[in-house]
DNA sequence: TATTGTTATACTCTATAACTATA
DNA sequence: TATAGTTATAGAGTATAACAATA
């Protein structure tokens, strides 16, 4: 098991159980079901789970333009135009200018689209539960810490890719 | 489906720190995060992290068919053939005639493939274990377990989604 | 000159349907 | 009739480049 070049000295053993890339693949399973149970909470929303979080995003952490929804939302500006736009026909959203930078729209949510994230969210805290079925109420609530951690430190260790720390500036 | 509105009566409160739908989002930052990591790790394969798994199910589980392979990947059999294609361009992978059933083939690993396999899991495990660099050891021991469970839980309540258990046929 | 957002285009990924050869 | 695999086609999703307005 002598390496020529790659494996740091430091460097830890496989998780337990899990073959190199095992990780990624339970992962995707997970997000593959979570994403499927969504789906059926979410329906009235354009855009799927992406339409969703946007509202959620819009509500709850109220980011200052769409660049920092985006950000936020790990999805291209190109792409979250089109996004809006459904959302915006359905009257879900609106956008306003924003009141700093004359070039940037801030989204909102409508009346309409507050009252649909109350109810959906309902929807989506018991599709979320019945995802976590298997795990015990502590277990929930450890698994929930961990990824919370793991999230933080990888957008901090790819600033690049995922500015989420955009989207804290209120606005 | 039961009620006309939704929450049951013993419905659990959201995950503490979480909104409706954070679940979700942050799985999605992990799994983004994941697959940037292992590009760079998986490259000498085709189709990317998709290649490294068939690659690494392939040899490890042995599949006794393209289906039993697709459903552990969670891809269609139509993508399976092109991606097939690829590995067996690249002299990592050969289809051979299953045994039992004349209809079937197997995939088996290549020796090149097999020698690829062990080079890259070496890359991949540095890569995951720096992935979960901002988690102690016990952390990402319990985060493993959890993760475990959780996938297990959820290809069982999907049936149909995502037979694995097709998979654990070995031939 | 750089940035916000939009639009048009192209590319990738995935799903649908039709086909063969076996069962 | 049903299933394993292939192929062709179509669709969704995403990225690239060019543009207008503003900083």
């Amino acid at each position: 098991m002598s390496t020529s070049r790659s494996t740091p000295p430091g460097a830890r053993q496989p998780l337990p159980g899990f073959l190199p890339g095992d990780l990624g693949w339970h992962l995707g399973m997970i997000l593959r079901g979570h994403q499927l149970a969504m789906a059926q909470s979410v329906a009235p929303v354009p855009g799927q789970v992406r339409g969703y979080q946007l509202l959620s995003t819009v509500v709850h952490r109220d980011p200052a333009n769409q660049q920092a929804l985006g950000s936020h939302l790990g999805i291209d500006r190109t792409v979250l135009t089109y996004l809006i736009d459904e959302l915006v026909e359905a009257n879900l959203v609106e956008r306003v200018a924003a009141p700093s930078d004359r070039r940037a729209r801030k989204i909102i949510a409508t009346a309409q689209g507050a009252r649909l994230l109350e109810e959906l969210e309902l929807k989506v805290n018991a599709a979320e539960q019945e995802l976590l079925a298997g795990l015990s109420d502590a277990q929930s609530t450890q698994l929930a810490g961990l990824i919370s951690t793991l999230s933080a430190t990888i957008h901090n260790a790819q600033p690049g890719a995922n500015p989420c720390e955009a989207v804290d500036q209120l606005g």
